[in-house]
DNA sequence: GATGAATGAGCGTTCATTCAT
DNA sequence: GATGAATGAACGCTCATTCAT
């Protein structure tokens, strides 16, 4: 049995406080990003709801921006690890059972706290250091890259870069849409529908 | 019989200055959202960009959103007039010659005026009097989907609707991502091969 | 039988349309200070209601405050014709009678448009033009002190200015707050009662 | 048991801060008021002259309103104050010396900054927030109607209710537009005589 | 005279950010 | 480190008034 130390290091006492400080509001802005929308969510009201003052806020973060990047990153490292997560095995399967499987995989990406996702797709502008937050990162186009390069012989395809960019893409938009715009749709079969045909498109492009 | 006059009515003189404000403003409008982005497009500097005063900008205008909405259809017109002129014809090609026009009339569509297109497409918050601006419009799917409709004996796929979505969403997605986010490949080779690429992704799909 | 005029004059016609429009802006103005109130009563919704252009409410009325000064001519006019349409033969009546005649009058004229009377009571700013709004006009003490001097041996006071200010003072407010602030108090019954009493309280005072 | 510390908790510093600027956010609202009259009263200028920022004066005050009516709210504490400062006694008083001692308190109350009093008495829409501000509140009524309860034997009025509102409006009335109205009265002297004729109406009214 | 488009000072209000405590 | 009162530039918007037509 490992021996508990009695008393923790101060330090590292101080290091979780500000962790916990840093994720409060992390998850406050999140909150307030989902319940009053971008335009709405002032730094003085996260701190409040994360229980926290203004001034502290700025200790851990220089801005506004920097808030919301942090949220989207976390967003990002969610979906990510829910991809990861569902990813075992997809390298080792023919062209289309991995395409359906990858299809599943981006739709249930897109159901990752949808509420969040939505603002963040809808109201978050572009600019400055939230430039760079893209619809889909480019993790998943070295993901799909890799699977592409181990089953070139079973495709139609050329340009591997190409093919990458063509299928992410359309995946992509079109889980998308479909989980942002036509939320009526989002009945289990209508979903399943859509899921085969976006699965269907990928796959005829790739076997030609 | 009354002898009508034969110079206009006297009434056009200020209708016309009416429009040319109204056209001052929403062209004003325009120039700031790309020059400035959407968040820094006050209804002050729009106004006084218009060379208008801010008075004039609410006689026309019930807010600063009602200002980008302006933009949002005027670009959209445009943008569909640039794909009904180039439509001629297409309803009689076959399916593959048809695909290609149609993705190369969506890479054109998308160059009409791409630096407004872009901050349309990302600094927008999608809300309120903005929230059902979409970014292609419906006209698109009802368009593509006469198309299927009478060709539908050359066709791999049942379900129209579902395939006008699969069609219009990818095509739009790569088209947009390719003019917006890699301008690196806007060299006209890399650019036709994107086309030449997505035409094929759509063509595979359709005929099976 | 009086022979009419064929055709009248044209400078009465205009002069028609000129007080047609003046009683025009005036009575838009009132029902504008009912409808909105005064601190949303703008020239140019009244110029609006009262069917005619901006340019001219100015031509005829120097600004808002003119406006607004004639609403309370009007109303006062109104007012004073009635008191003076009641008054026949007070004069000649003895004390007692006189004054619940009096209180009478008074709660009549307060019931003259009375939504009016309240916001020319509440929210007119007395400034500028408007400061000589008095709640009761200079007539009223002028005719109640004619009264007091003609009866002036029936009376225990001795100072019949100061007599008069203290009665019209006291009957104005007394009518004044019953009608406008106590107006669950205008069932009939508690009306009569309190100009009773009002009556009551000039009568003592007078009487000795 | 815990020893108590022999200084002030810390928080009591901020505390202050605070309490003084909402002092001269009010003070300032009570003299721009006099200085400018209502509609000049802007929430910017009324920070400036308080040596406090716009943003200070919101974090206090929810608007303009707000401070209008706490500047009400503390010219009406001031006044009940003088009224139950000089009250002493009275309940004992017979009903003659009573009221000439009230009369003589209404006008005291009214000289406790007369010109404060008069812009909220003219100028103040009575709107919103500030549609229940009274003239004269209505401890005013409980304090007059205990008085003839105690003496009702020596009143020759039947109901009480109804003989506090006649008198405390008239009272009102009477001291209001002497002292705002007829500043040419404001001679001692003159003013002493219509305290006394006030005073007379109100008592031959209660005494028959 | 009549029109109504145009004006622009000024209003009430918000909020990212700072800094004395 | 933490606090939260304070800041003030900037925003969206109104409206009394003017003036070219």
């Amino acid at each position: 049995m490992v021996r508990r130390p009695i008393i923790k290091p101060r330090k590292v006492a101080s290091q979780e406080r500000s962790r916990a400080t840093v994720e409060a509001l992390i998850e406050a802005t999140a909150r307030i990003l989902v319940r009053d929308g971008f335009e709405r969510a002032s730094t003085n009201r996260i701190a409040e709801l994360a229980g926290v003052s203004v001034g502290s806020l700025y200790q851990y973060f220089p801005g506004k921006e920097s808030l919301v990047a942090a949220v989207i990153e976390r967003h990002q490292q969610e979906i990510m690890q829910t991809v990861r997560d569902e990813l075992a095995g997809v390298l080792d399967m023919p062209v289309e059972q991995a395409v359906r499987k990858l299809v599943a995989i981006a739709v249930k990406a897109h159901r990752v706290d949808p509420k969040l996702h939505r603002v963040l797709a809808e109201q978050i502008p572009r600019v400055g250091k939230l430039e760079k937050v893209a619809s889909f990162n480019s993790e998943n186009y070295a993901l799909f890259r890799t699977y592409l390069e181990s089953h070139r012989d079973e495709l139609a395809v050329d340009d591997l870069e190409l093919a990458s960019f063509v299928c992410v893409t359309s995946i992509e938009a079109l889980t998308h849409n479909a989980v942002l715009h036509h939320s009526r749709m989002l009945s289990d079969e209508a979903m399943e529908a859509l899921t085969e045909e976006g699965a269907r498109l990928v796959i005829r492009y790739l076997k030609g």
